[in-house]
DNA sequence: CGAACCTTTGAGTTA
DNA sequence: CAAAGGTTCG
């Protein structure tokens, strides 16, 4: 990857972009923009003809690039704002780049910007125009997780497939990763449509697509994919979008997936293209080779010896490429003649491989649009010199990536702390006491962020900040329109507005209860299907026969009386009255206000919300419209609170101080992602973390725990190899400030086995924490070593007051077997993956048997009541039936 | 049919 | 530990 490192020199400056239009553009005042741009920005952003790829490492100012160019773009008047397709990623992106835009040019103009949107907005603006060519009708609605597992569940049954063997949720999750892939049902390779249910996976996609063509319904994945099929099945369509955009932006270019990179190539080739080009194309793609690596496995990123990996790609977007036959030949030539598109994107920022980005994409762009320019960004202003310095050292352990590196003119600033603690609850209350203490020091709340690798990490600092009465919001978590009673509400308004939505029917026939149970919706379901007509015609139909039950019916015919009334009111009333009139006559509001539950207040308050909310809108379908895609709640952002959120979302937004938990092994690098992508899991954790760190303007503080409850269960953890792998010089190792000691809790460390190359700290507190934790890590034993771990027992006992402990105590502080319970995730036995290869799966049955008489260091004695792998029950004489890890427990 | 209770399973990241 | 699924009883 050496030589497309290297930045290509400038092109001419473009003939109607040239120095008369420039000054044209001053004499308007518009250059001002320009001003304050470093060369290479100033490069990116005026490099207009032609392919740019812009690399633009952490806090480069890539969105002033991107926001800097449309101006430039519009204001040499190269083009009209809707000549211009800028893609993101997330609304938040685009909302930002439609603001700063606005701010440069003046906000009139953005009215005129149509084509700056997600990849998903911009789909279903382009479908709704051509529906009909992908047999749509121009209303479809989109289907969320949600509907989608429930139209699965009806066809597993429908297959009559066990829905225990083969749940609708990986299901869901395979089609995904084929919709991802561009992959209609005819183009899933052999080996892929085996995997589900016995080489039904092929029937059930195609059986899944039919039934949202009747249910005249799209999910996530088919916004790009029929667009794609549009695209390709109807070249004048296409030709009228590639004269359209005569610029394309995209933002984030290094988390595209094979298929929004198929549909970026093809608007980005000459309007000219003939047909011919394309549909060789398809061929291609079809009888693309299948290679799906011996294991099955799906190796991401760019292999690092420059060759194209051997990815599990059934179709290979780069057939060209291939040894063997080249497919494409002179018809591939006009397809060469490409467009304005500008990418701007940074290889250690991918960290959506799972969802199906390609790495691949942006590490071979200058292989697709050749004669790109290739700018570099690699001057940052966000972070002080330590934070840099650790997040650049980090990010070198991996070897799939262009290389860049980031300079910083700052300060050094203060070292990236690292702390350890003895368990996550500690871990909350540290960083609670320093937030505290940057608070009290007039740190404002909103310049602090916690970052954490899994959801599941939040809740114990929400605990925490509550008995704080520390202020803090959670950003992404579950989304305002993904709560039960938004979706049963907008269920609701969805039948009003069409009579046959029937996921959306199905869903509230029963909500709140009214009687109408399986047995009634099944009659109604077998009508329907026997006729051919939606679930609401269905019932108008039955209420008046006596098929059904005389309760049922009257409940049935009171529900589509009611809609029908609703109807009719949707044309004379605003649609947040409207909605109002549905929840109270539907009963669903009252169904809340008898609930008792905690949250139910919370729901009814959410309702008002959304009821609120909808004044915003045209009318009831424009709204409905809106909200299937953007409906990300960003209230109360004026408080000021500490935020706290996934690393995922974390991209793309900055903070004074950062707090960074959960730096232990199984949970970052999280043991999923390296089960499933070993080497290629491990890099993109590694980018996961440096985007962390990268967050950070001044403080960077990183945490791990040595016990952590995972799955209701305290499993013993070791630091993270990240931890490791960051620079001394700029890292400082403290103890965490409350309660014991803090170097006593830790577990091993992968030190003991691999001290080759390892940067050893300095510090007090590391070198304690390691002559402590001692050998043990070469043992896997399961208690009987015993003799193993007396210098770690006799050190935690000494060290072990009682006083400052948690209430809720984790495990086994003492006790011999207890310090061996360095697995994670309660499932390996195996020293962990150390370099991120798969390490073989032991599913060892545990040495514990049902009926054994255990000690457990909390607990007590009890007996083993359960074993299931390593996971026992065990009836504890005094503390009742509890689950545990089994190494935490002795037979006695 | 539905509430109440019991068992099982799962928490990785998202538009 | 919590939600979701399954079973049982009224």
């Amino acid at each position: 990857m050496s030589d497309s490192t290297k930045p290509l020199s400038v092109p001419p400056p473009p003939a109607s972009g040239g120095i008369a239009a420039r000054a044209m553009a001053a004499a308007r005042g518009g250059a001002a923009y320009l001003e304050g741009l470093n060369a290479e920005q100033r490069l990116a952003v005026e490099t207009l003809d032609g392919p740019v790829l812009v690399l633009a490492g952490a806090g480069t100012g890539k969105t002033r690039v991107l926001t800097t160019r449309i101006a430039h773009i519009l204001n040499l008047g190269r083009a009209h704002p809707s000549q211009i397709l800028a893609v993101t990623f997330t609304n938040k992106a685009a909302r930002e780049m439609k603001l700063r835009i606005g701010q440069m040019v003046g906000g009139g103009v953005m009215e005129g910007m149509p084509w700056l949107g997600t990849f998903h907005a911009i789909g279903v603006k382009i479908l709704r125009r051509h529906a009909e060519l992908v047999g749509l009708k121009s209303g479809f609605t989109i289907l969320d997780t949600d509907d989608q597992i429930r139209l699965i569940k009806q066809l597993l049954e429908a297959f009559n497939i066990d829905e225990k063997r083969w749940p609708a949720r990986i299901f869901a999750g395979i089609m995904d990763g084929w919709k991802n892939r561009g992959l209609t049902p005819d183009q899933i390779p052999g080996g892929e449509a085996m995997a589900f249910a016995n080489g039904r996976g092929k029937d059930l996609y195609v059986a899944y697509q039919e039934r949202l063509k009747t249910l005249n319904a799209v999910d996530f994945g088919d916004l790009l994919l029929e667009m794609i099929r549009l695209f390709r099945e109807n070249p004048d369509v296409l030709r009228d979008y590639q004269r359209r955009f005569r610029y394309i932006l995209v933002d984030e270019y290094q988390d595209t997936n094979v298929a929004q990179y198929l549909w970026l190539r093809l608007l980005a080739q000459a309007p000219s293209a003939p047909k011919g080009g394309l549909i060789l194309r398809d061929a291609s793609l079809r009888d693309a080779p299948q290679d799906e690596g011996e294991d099955g496995r799906t190796l991401r990123s760019a292999s690092q010896d420059g060759e194209k990996s051997d990815n599990a790609l059934a179709i290979d977007p780069h057939p060209e490429e291939r040894g063997g036959t080249p497919r494409v030949s002179k018809d591939e030539a006009p397809a060469r003649e490409l467009k304005n598109i500008c990418c701007v994107g940074d290889d250690d920022q991918s960290i959506y491989g799972w969802r199906g980005a390609e790495v691949d994409n942006i590490l071979r762009f200058e292989k697709d649009f050749p004669g790109a320019t290739v700018v570099r960004l690699e001057r940052n202003y966000r972070s002080t010199g330590h934070i840099l310095a650790a997040a650049s050292h980090l990010i070198a352990h991996n070897e799939g990536r262009l290389g860049k590196t980031l300079r910083t003119e700052d300060v050094p600033g203060e070292k990236v702390t690292v702390t350890g603690s003895w368990d996550s609850e500690e871990e909350a209350r540290s960083i609670g006491d320093e937030i505290e203490e940057l608070q009290r020091a007039k740190h404002k709340l909103n310049e602090i962020a916690i970052l954490v690798r899994a959801s599941f990490q939040m809740r114990e600092f929400e605990d925490r900040f509550v008995t704080l009465g520390l202020p803090y919001r959670v950003i992404g978590g579950p989304r305002f329109y993904e709560r039960a009673e938004i979706r049963d509400a907008l269920a609701y308004l969805r039948v009003v507005n069409s009579a046959s939505d029937d996921l959306a029917f199905e869903r509230i026939v029963n909500v709140p209860r009214r009687g109408l149970g399986d047995a009634t919706l099944q009659q109604l379901h077998d009508h329907a299907r026997a006729r051919r007509i939606p679930l609401f015609e269905a019932a108008r139909a039955m209420i008046e026969t006596d098929e059904l039950k005389p309760k049922p019916r009257g409940s049935l015919r009171d529900l589509v009386t009611s809609f029908e009334r609703w109807r009719a009111q949707n044309q004379t009333l605003p649609q947040d009255e409207l909605a109002e009139i549905v929840l109270d006559e539907s009963g669903y509001t009252a169904m809340w206000q008898k609930d008792r539950s905690a949250d139910a207040a919370g729901r009814l308050e959410n309702l008002k919300e959304l009821v609120r909310s909808m004044q915003d809108f045209e009318n009831l379908s424009g709204f409905l419209e809106h909200i299937s895609l953007v409906m990300d709640r960003d209230g109360e952002a004026n408080a000021d609170a500490v935020n706290i959120m996934t690393l995922h979302s974390a991209k793309g937004l900055e903070f004074d101080t950062v707090f960074l938990p959960g730096w232990e092994e199984g949970l970052f690098p999280h043991q999923r992602s390296l089960d499933e992508t070993g080497r290629a899991g491990l890099e993109e954790e590694r980018r996961l973390a440096h985007v962390g760190l990268t967050r950070a303007r001044r403080r960077a503080k990183l945490y791990f725990a040595t016990n952590r409850r995972m799955h209701g269960m305290w499993n013993s953890t070791i630091p993270s190899r990240f931890l490791d792998e960051l620079p001394e010089a700029h890292v400082e190792v403290t103890e965490s400030k409350s309660s014991f000691a803090g170097g006593s809790g830790y577990a091993a460390s992968r030190f003991d086995s691999f001290a080759a190359g390892g940067s050893s700290y300095s510090t007090p507190g590391w070198q304690r924490a390691q002559k402590n934790r001692a050998k043990k890590d070469e043992f896997d034993g399961f208690g009987d070593e015993g003799a193993e771990y007396e210098a770690e027992a006799r050190f935690l006992d000494a060290d072990d007051s009682g006083a400052a402990r948690p209430v809720q105590s984790p495990p086994p502080l003492r006790g011999r077997s207890a310090a061996e319970g360095r697995r994670v995730g309660g499932q390996r036995r195996e020293p962990l993956t150390i370099e991120g290869e798969l390490v073989a799966k032991s599913t060892g049955a545990s040495h514990f048997s049902v009926g054994d008489r255990v000690f457990h260091i909390k607990f007590g004695n009890g007996n083993v009541t359960a074993v299931d792998g390593n996971k026992l029950t065990i009836a504890f004489d005094k503390a009742g039936e509890k689950r545990v890890v089994d190494s935490f427990v002795e037979r006695v």
